[in-house]
DNA sequence: CAAAATTAATCAATCGTTTGATTAAATAAT
DNA sequence: ATTATTTAATCAAACGATTGATTAATTTTG
């Protein structure tokens, strides 16, 4: 028989989804307990209310998600290489998981509930700024051209963030159903990659 | 005394912005009504549903957006000045009124509401079409490199979608407050508007 | 047996919507 | 021109349903 960390992850699993599909508040506690098959009282026994599993959500799902990054930049090789699996991680990680992307970025959008807001953006204030420091440090010893490091971010996170989040629309727009698991890792990830990957090349290789 | 159509736009003007601060099921009509001015009944009668307020406004902003992206492409112009154009259109035009961008792009986010979502893609895809084109006649007349077009369009509204729709994240990374309208308008408007320029110059130009 | 886990039942609060009554203005009838 | 009739707009109140949360009782576990 399931143990308590059984269910606890049942109803972890359910909440994710659910609240990834249609948003906190078009999320019911009802519906998180019938999705994972528990009694509606056990969300409030193991964490507290509907806003302690909101925050445990996102905790699970960012503490599986620390480091990678800034062991890029402590490896000693060329920016660029940096770079370039800066672009092949976050093709694999993000995409592999678009559904927890489109949560945190439409929780940022609201004007509500700043505490979580607040530690969303921490976690992906760490990875953002691991890249930046690439482009950076890449300027500095001579690499990369003299460019706007932060909008560059910006472009290489907002991209995915675009093809990502905004799935009907990109989906119509590449022509490549973007929800379909297959068509995302066979044919629209490595699209993105390369754009991405000779994107950069143009941006920062110095004239 | 104010008229029907006074009221009308009261509730749409509540509407919207409660909507895109709070989300629509974050919102309840009650809320919408106080901050109207006017009684919750106003809300069926007008507009027969919340549902149906919702796509009035989504129709009301729409309407009022039309064309100006066509026009661009039946200009004289060259294929820079064309992409240029639309740089300038979208850095004002989308940066104006974040609180609607962050809105339609919230709803594509979720897996409610189809009919809503068609319309909003409807709408959006319009305009990402005229760039694409924009890109592809470039290159088919040797202005342009051979790059990626559908990825180049999901590179340039992905930036603008990243500082906007992240703007608490954004705001960090850039070091700028992206929602006081003051710094919004005099230092990101034309910092991401060089960036693009400076980004679809290296990107597109023949080597 | 005691502690932890799980249940069904219930709570007050809020949700979107509808109701019937009232007002004010426009139209028709005399 | 004055009255009668119809229409649209507005309101407070209430509707049933659903919300997140809690209770007290029961079952399972160690």
């Amino acid at each position: 028989m399931q143990d308590k960390t059984d269910k606890k992850d049942h109803i972890l699993d359910a909440a994710q989804k659910l609240f990834a599909q249609n948003g906190f508040d078009g999320t019911s506690t009802r519906s998180i307990a019938s999705e994972a098959n528990v009694n509606m009282a056990m969300i409030s026994y193991y964490f507290g209310s509907k806003d302690g599993l909101y925050q445990a959500v996102l905790e699970r799902r960012f503490d599986g998600f620390r480091q990678t990054l800034s062991d890029i930049n402590d490896q000693d090789i060329s920016s660029w290489d940096k770079l370039y699996q800066c672009i092949d991680i976050y093709s694999n990680r993000i995409m592999g998981d678009n559904s927890f992307h489109q949560l945190i970025h439409r929780e940022l959008s609201l004007h509500q509930r700043s505490d979580i807001k607040d530690f969303i953006t921490d976690n992906l204030l760490r990875n953002a700024n691991e890249v930046k420091r690439i482009i950076v440090e890449g300027i500095e010893n001579g690499t990369f051209r003299k460019v706007d490091p932060e909008m560059t971010v910006a472009t290489i996170f907002g991209t995915k963030y675009y093809v990502i989040n905004a799935s009907v629309l990109a989906s119509k727009l590449l022509g490549e159903d973007i929800n379909d698991e297959k068509t995302l890792n066979e044919s629209v990830k490595p699209r993105i990659k390369a754009h991405l990957t000779d994107l950069l090349k143009a941006h920062l290789t110095k004239p």
